[in-house]
DNA sequence: CTCTGGCACTCCCGCGGACAGAGTGCCAGT
DNA sequence: ACTGGCACTCTGTCCGCGGGAGTGCCAGAG
């Protein structure tokens, strides 16, 4: 059986009712609402139809409908005309945005604002690592047998290591380990550089091999390996609006994902596609989360990307709201850097 | 009247218990769960004594007893044992710390240790820039007419922050500024600074003193205004331990608090007195921390005291143990930054 | 074939009463 | 100064009872 123009509009008035009351919405309450032209008992027919194909479900028998999963699936891919911004919504984001003095000042601002927007959790990844360019490389001397290397990217972040080396380093050398590594790497993607570094080695004089050998290696971790991705979040208070009613009865497996790091990037740090990606319930592959939705997207200047954002919040949120919110962020960020 | 041995004695009883329990304790427990020697009713007597005082109270009539603010308050300045740590934590605090790289490293592992072995919400301060001192200034030019400004400190924190230059800067007088305002500043706590500053814009040659002026207008800004102090958060899922119960109902007005940085450096950023303080609901400023007590410490290499840390949690918290470990962990901490 | 009105049924929710349990305050006695 | 006893109070819980909302089904109309 498939489903016709009048079930498809029950089910988006379902989805709309219950996002709005967060109540089952029965078939009375529901003709009364929405301008359908069918008596109560038609929707009931029509219900059982949906509730059969497995879009809505009843909390108990004689209780209205609520949708599921799939129902939200089928509602953000099929019955979801984008809700453009209000002009105070975009005056807000403008607004938030002036002033702004660097790559951290850009992110904490763009995450608040998600949240505040949304009024749902916002997620924001720092400029992914491995899709900037280096810009410079700085060596500084910490003590005589210690450097500090900072490395800036283009996307403005500045990502610093402490370098343990084998032996007291002069001056001379600094300099001379700053020149070539520069001369070798800055301009290179940093996905690009783990051959760039071991050609690096491969190169220098063997007198300074040990100490060129230490720096690849502490490069090499900074590049790949460690704290690759950073991340900023806001607006976990906005988890407890409504009650504990959403997320069926505790915050705490939500909270707990949402202090992983790894999770969280997993959740937006998914760029393949340049769309927005929206995760419903059980879409989610982490247990923690089946009764949350994620609405993210990637930005970045231009038509690259270069980082994730996103947004989580109960499966029952307003998904045409928050997926142009998301998207209009994201534009909006993406512009930013672009002007660095 | 004042409180004698065994008044005392009770109050502690009626703290561990309901800490423990986490229910309002009668009298005919109490003295079954403590060998006081006396009768419940004796007990009764002096609950009610302990009640006209103010340092607990009932519910309800008719209803066990629960300390009151300042019952816990009487409880951790006269009737704590500091409680050493057990054998296993000590093993955690230090199996936690090895392989530490930098400093963002230490206080992330920090402040992760703290609320796993709290079970409360950790918060530590990343060394304050006001204690601490330039070590190196760095210059790197980003585009003709902007450069980044790179400052590492002594403790290991790296800022920078993007300066906009009046007009294109030459190479040399990249040098030339960096040469100058090393000269200046290094070795320097950052709290001296501004009037070097000035000096070093006074003393600048006529023909560079448009770039000195700018530099030193960002260089102010990063040292005193913006981003003074930035902090890390973890455990805040440890809030939902125990239901709702503690809290009084809502996480919203903690989690609220929990994500303003301003409202949490004053928690712990008081670094007055080197010992270990202990705010308990009402005494916290904050209205929406009048159900959450904070435990805070401040932490630095030896004696000197470079950023504070701590943890939150329900009133009705384990005093003692969490006090021994703020400290344990305050301590471990600055060992470790000494080694640096 | 589709829609509609009617009807019986189910289930939740809120309310009030009854009851057991825990704890108290007080008093008289040691 | 402490204790045992006793009456009292209040809570939390369980039960039973409507009211209400919503459903499923069926027979009839277009």
């Amino acid at each position: 059986m498939s489903l016709d123009d009048r079930k498809l509009e029950v089910l988006r008035a379902i989805v709309e009712d219950y996002v709005k009351t967060r109540e089952p919405v029965g078939s009375k309450s529901l003709v009364e609402r929405h301008q359908l032209g069918v008596s109560p008992a038609t929707v009931r027919n029509d219900m059982a139809v949906l509730e059969e194909e497995g879009y809505i479900r009843q909390p108990h028998t004689s209780a209205g409908r609520v949708p599921t999963d799939a129902g939200y699936r089928l509602f953000v891919d099929r019955l979801t005309r984008i809700k453009p911004l209000t002009p105070a919504e975009r005056r807000a984001i403008e607004r938030f945005m002036v002033g702004v003095v660097d790559l951290d000042d850009v992110v904490h601002r763009t995450v608040r604002l998600l949240a505040q927007l949304t009024r749902q959790v916002a997620v924001v990844q720092y400029p992914s690592l491995s899709r900037s360019s280096v810009r410079h490389l700085e060596l500084v001397p910490i003590s005589t047998t210690r450097l500090m290397l900072v490395m800036i990217t283009d996307t403005g972040r500045v990502e610093q290591r402490l370098v343990e080396m084998p032996g007291p380093v002069p001056e001379g050398d600094v300099w001379d380990l700053r020149r070539r590594v520069n001369e070798k790497l800055a301009g290179q993607r940093l996905a690009d550089t783990p051959p760039l570094v071991q050609k690096l080695v491969d190169e220098c004089a063997p007198e300074r091999r040990g100490e060129m050998a230490c720096l690849a290696t502490v490069l090499l971790e900074t590049l790949v390996e460690r704290s690759e991705e950073r991340l900023a979040l806001a607006g976990t208070a906005n988890l407890t609006r409504g009650g504990v009613l959403d997320f069926q009865g505790t915050l705490r497996p939500v909270l707990e994902a949402l202090e992983e790091e790894v999770i969280l990037l997993k959740l937006i740090g998914d760029l393949e596609p340049s769309t927005t990606r929206v995760r419903i319930g059980d879409e989610n592959e982490i247990d923690n989360l089946r009764s949350a939705s994620v609405v993210s997207t990637g930005y970045g200047p231009g038509a690259t990307i270069v980082g994730g954002l996103g947004v989580l919040g109960p499966t029952r949120m307003d998904y045409p709201g928050t997926i142009a919110t998301v998207r209009a962020v994201a534009r909006y960020v993406g512009d930013l850097l672009a002007q660095n």
